[in-house]
DNA sequence: AAAAAAGGTAATAAATAAATACAAATAATT
DNA sequence: AATTATTTGTATTTATTTATTACCTTTTTT
């Protein structure tokens, strides 16, 4: 385990954030300063320099950030080099578009394992890979070492799923059914919910004046 | 448009969160504390009673809420009850899976149309609908009255999709490219960008002890 | 009548974000 | 070589937002 440095949550949230803002640059680009990479990300310059001091000391006074050094802190800070195994359990046509997305891999991410309930997506191949029944999950999460869990199944399977991936070892979730999973001691549980971020789209259609957050 | 109470982001964003737990109750529930509510939506129970005090006074003192009238009350707020109109831009797999996703529909809104530039895609049915090029966005706006666009290209076309987007009157927009899209005034714009929740959860697997927030 | 349950809300605390300021380091200019 | 401009790193302050606590009021139950 790494050192405890205790970045704010507020702050991580904003490193992913950061790295894609890097990756848009001109491939000749070699610095960018805290206030160029402010503009990028929409957040205050004094901001960006504190987020980043939090990884170290990486920019130079007078200059600013290398590119690639902040790149590679990034993507070491964020734990992207550590090649982080994940399963997908419910291959419809949610787990089966997770499946085939290559922003996982490109940042680091291996996609080792699809997993459903259903005799006729059992075997089938989707996006190079042959989806198991979930009675496999353990033998897969023991060999490939699996750290991260992505559940896009129906809401009511989510919870049962989510305990089978944790019995499993499985640490980290991303969760794409539309429920509340149980938290769990040492387990980290991310949810995204579509039509929750719809309906609140929806609550400003009818206020165009006011603003919402992330 | 409606009463201008200003409702704080914070508790907009949980407001589609109480509807989802009250949608998990028994049918034969008619009434619900704060106390049960937030345990469900895993907040503190006087947040849930500041939250809904800003749709009014909902509850009886000594009693509870009544959860017909608390979900009629979240729908109106929400503005779920108008029957929005949206379309997807980019039929790809998460386009498509979207494009087939239920739960849009389930909340009262109504995916009136399909775009996609590849030649191969146009006039393919997906999802009960024919995937138009984008030419044919405007049109469909207008005869629609589309108030949502949905955005699920490559990350290179994402700016200029939301253009043509906005440009034809649309005012919100749920952008799932891994871009972030320029601000618009008296546009809404929300991003899900699915690797970069990976990456969260990514810096907290080397990170047990830490807690990630929402 | 008293006690318990539960909403509403004022007050407080905590977290987050933003702004300001400035010393230190580097680069550019004169 | 000296000066000026740029830019990071960070301390400090301020503002804003969010969450929690505490308490009063109403309703129900005993």
């Amino acid at each position: 385990m790494k050192e405890n440095k205790k970045i704010p949550p507020a702050t991580v949230k904003r490193l992913p954030l950061y790295l894609q803002c890097l990756d848009q640059l001109n491939d000749d680009d070699i610095g960018i300063s805290s206030s160029k990479l402010a503009e990028l990300a929409k957040v205050n310059d004094a901001q960006v320099r504190r987020d980043l001091s939090y990884l170290g000391t990486l920019g130079t006074r007078g200059v600013g950030y290398d590119i690639t050094t902040l790149r590679n802190q990034l993507q070491l800070e964020l734990g992207l080099v550590e090649g982080w195994s994940a399963v997908i359990v419910g291959i419809g046509n949610l787990g089966s578009a997770l499946a085939h997305y290559g922003g996982f891999r490109e940042k680091g991410f291996g996609i080792v394992g699809l997993f459903d309930e259903d005799p006729k997506k059992i075997n089938s191949q989707v996006a190079g890979l042959v989806v198991k029944p979930l009675s496999d999950l353990e033998k897969y999460c023991e060999k490939f070492n699996v750290a991260i869990g992505i559940i896009a199944t129906p809401g009511q399977y989510a919870q049962g799923v989510a305990d089978q991936l944790i019995n499993c070892g499985v640490r980290s979730i991303l969760n794409f059914a539309p429920v509340l999973l149980k938290n769990t001691p040492d387990v980290q549980i991310r949810s995204v919910d579509l039509s929750q971020e719809l309906q609140i789209l929806s609550y400003y259609l009818d206020r165009p004046v006011l603003k919402a957050v992330d």
